[in-house]
DNA sequence: GCCCAGGGCACTG
DNA sequence: CAGTGCCATGGG
């Protein structure tokens, strides 16, 4: 089922060349040098609880300064590099963040090695943004689980408010195990939570309607739209 | 003005 | 182990 909604989605949405770099959504990239790698990386960050718009406003003024760089954020004045990333908003947590997770990697040459577990170490990394990276950075096969991810699988009723790491494995188990799939699969489900299973949702023209016994009700006005969670 | 957004951590019971 | 407060900006 998991893997039929994909298919559904991606034809739907088409694919939606994740993980967006200098602002630019790149579907066909496939060999990523090290400063895209960490740029990634700083947005995965940046990006926690936080809508994208806003983290690409901090990554651009970082940008201009070159300071999209690994030593560059190390040496940098923790006052200014949080008035660079005060768009993204948290900018006093994440300024810290940032300069604890750069001296956590450097030298960059080790960060291809590093297991989960030791990206789950670093103070500011959760599981999200471990996967994020070891998915969109690194080219590893993990899934990642986000609210929006989250929303759906309560939504279908295939989990009631089930742990990340549940929910991951539930991915990883019942879909094939490729970077590109993981890949594109989390950004159609972004793109799904932002058009159609939005906090009120919006059933009607769902493209995966037909997986949802929630939304079929919905339709049907079982439930009133915009009352019932 | 209110609600929300591609979480994670520290602290409490 | 589950629940809660906190962090903060910008767009709709």
């Amino acid at each position: 089922m998991l893997y039929k909604i994909y298919k559904k989605l991606l034809k739907y949405f088409g694919p939606q060349g994740w993980w967006p770099i200098g602002g630019v959504y790149n579907p066909t990239k496939k060999h990523l040098k090290d400063e895209e790698k960490f740029e990634i990386m700083v947005g995965a960050i940046l990006t926690q609880n936080t809508a994208w718009s806003n983290v690409e406003k901090a990554l651009s003024n970082l940008r201009k300064e070159n300071l999209l760089d690994i030593e560059e954020i190390s040496k940098i004045n923790l006052k200014k590099l949080q008035t660079l990333i005060k768009p993204s908003g948290f900018y006093k947590q994440k300024a810290l963040r940032l300069k604890n997770f750069v001296n956590s990697i450097r030298p960059i040459g080790l960060i291809e090695n590093m297991s989960r577990e030791e990206w789950l170490k670093i103070n500011g990394v959760g599981p999200e943004t471990a996967d994020s990276i070891l998915l969109y950075a690194l080219g590893k096969p993990y899934f990642v689980v986000d609210a929006y991810t989250k929303r759906l699988i309560n939504r279908l009723a295939i989990f009631n408010n089930e742990k990340y790491e549940k929910i991951r494995e539930f991915f990883e188990k019942n879909i094939p195990r490729s970077v590109k799939i993981y890949k594109e699969y989390h950004a159609l489900i972004v793109a799904l939570a932002k058009n159609f299973c939005k906090k009120n949702p919006e059933c009607r023209n769902c493209p995966i309607l037909s997986y949802c016994k929630r939304g079929k009700n919905e339709i049907r006005g079982g439930f009133r739209n915009g009352i019932k969670q």
